[in-house]
DNA sequence: TCTGGGGTCCTAGGACCC
DNA sequence: TCTGGGGTCCTAGGACCC
């Protein structure tokens, strides 16, 4: 019904990487093409990566490794910790591909974009030829769906995923017709947005289509799915509404989180990983320039223990000042963690979050307390040795010094392209 | 024995101001 | 005998995404 005639001059693609982290790690390993392959989390927890042979081999997203140790040995199903160097530097090089075809590129997540295309007569062949030159250039396959809007782009995509032999793993809306046929194919537990809760109202009142979410009125889907379900609603039937969101803007939250692989309960370690996690935290918040006026700390015991009560506990504190200085950061973070740690509590998981995130440059001092002008020369000397010498080289005096405090990555594969020592050598034979 | 991590946006309700 | 109303800002919590 918002179709115009002629086709509109631009149409969004969204370009996904097939099983991101699987594909890169074949990329440089090719034993492992055709085999099934699964990526594990940190501390080798769970699988959150799947080649497609180990979907058919029933394994869910984020299932745990234990449940299926017999499986992935009957089966040979080949396993990696996570490399996310590999991934982020692999991932990056797609992206920057990407802005060979368009001006237009917003980086969605780590393995996924969309990219406003300028106009074309055919728009499957210009997804074919995206799909064919990414795959020579990175070796990582993609799948496109390509649409008036991004909520039907991403609904397009999973028919091209869904169906990689008819579609060549592209598929294109660009008439009426396809768009009702796609919607009336996609179930409301996969539209984009649309998550559990909203699954389970829309089930409710009967609606178990794509199409028949987009025949709902307005104001039914406005008040009890938020501005944000009429947005959806609006792309859906063809009206572009979700804007491409292209400037690379700072993030508006910064985090560092992790489980540990056994839990624990004495103040001490915690101190240690508070400090480490906040340090982390200072450090990503420099490498985007910009400075934290809230740090948030939390501590939580392990939920999947269920003869425990699940504890949860967090404390936000307000600086006096914006800063980025590590020091500071850190000292505010064991206050927080001074007015949450209980003893006698198995913590298994703790993590920090920075937020209310300033530009440093465009900082205004407050009139009675600032910082020490030291700590910032201080943090560039550290962030320029860490920069040389590897993340974490330089660390403060209470943090973990003899790295104890390791991941469990069993199965890590070498840092192919961002390491010189792990670099692939080719031992070219002459015949 | 063993179950990840890092983000975004919206809304409701309270505090506060004039 | 009587006790406004509107606007803004902030925060906690929820929902969703990959």
């Amino acid at each position: 019904m918002y179709f115009y005639t002629k086709f509109p001059l631009n149409m969004y693609a969204i370009i996904d990487c097939n099983s991101f982290y699987a594909s890169c790690e074949r990329a440089f390993d090719p034993s492992l093409i055709d085999k099934p392959l699964a990526i594990l989390s940190n501390n080798d927890g769970c699988v959150i990566s799947r080649s497609k042979e180990v979907k058919a081999l029933g394994i869910p997203m984020g299932a745990p490794l234990f449940k299926y140790k017999t499986l992935i040995a009957e089966k040979n199903i080949q396993i990696r910790s996570s490399n996310y160097s590999l991934y982020g530097d692999m991932s990056e090089r797609v992206m920057k591909l990407l802005e060979d075809f368009s001006p237009e590129v917003e980086v969605y997540s780590i393995d996924e974009a969309f990219v406003k295309l300028p106009y074309s007569e055919n728009y499957q062949v210009v997804g074919l030829h995206i799909k064919q030159y990414i795959y020579q250039r990175t070796g990582i396959p993609v799948s496109i769906g390509i649409a008036p809007t991004k909520a039907l782009s991403k609904a397009a995509n999973n028919i091209a995923k869904k169906f990689p032999e008819q579609t060549q793993g592209c598929h294109v809306i660009d008439s009426e017709e396809k768009r009702i046929k796609m919607l009336k194919w996609l179930p409301v537990k996969a539209i984009w947005g649309i998550g559990v809760g909203n699954t389970k109202r829309l089930e409710n009142k009967n609606v178990h289509t794509a199409y028949e979410f987009t025949q709902l009125a307005d104001d039914w889907v406005k008040r009890n799915m938020s501005i944000i379900g009429l947005r959806l609603k609006k792309d859906l039937e063809g009206k572009p509404t979700i804007q491409l969101e292209e400037s690379v803007v700072h993030k508006k939250a910064i985090a560092t989180t992790r489980s540990f692989e056994f839990t624990f309960s004495d103040r001490e370690n915690l101190k240690e990983r508070i400090v480490t996690f906040a340090s982390r935290c200072a450090e990503k918040l420099r490498g985007q320039n910009s400075s934290c006026n809230v740090i948030m700390v939390f501590l939580r015991s392990d939920r999947n223990k269920h003869n425990n009560v699940y504890v949860r506990s967090k404390r936000v504190l307000t600086l006096p000042y914006a800063t980025n200085s590590t020091l500071i950061i850190n000292q505010y973070a064991l206050k927080a963690l001074a007015d949450i740690y209980k003893p006698g509590i198995a913590y298994k998981r703790a993590g920090v979050i920075l937020t209310g995130l300033v530009d440093t440059n465009a900082l205004q001092l407050d009139l009675f307390q600032n910082e020490n002008p030291k700590h910032k020369k201080l943090m560039a000397a550290m962030d320029a040795l860490n920069g040389k010498y590897g993340v974490q080289k330089i660390k403060m005096g209470n943090q973990d010094l003899q790295r104890t405090w390791k991941m469990r990555q069993a199965y890590l594969s070498p840092e192919y392209t961002t390491k010189f020592k792990d670099i692939i050598v080719l031992n070219c034979a002459t015949i």
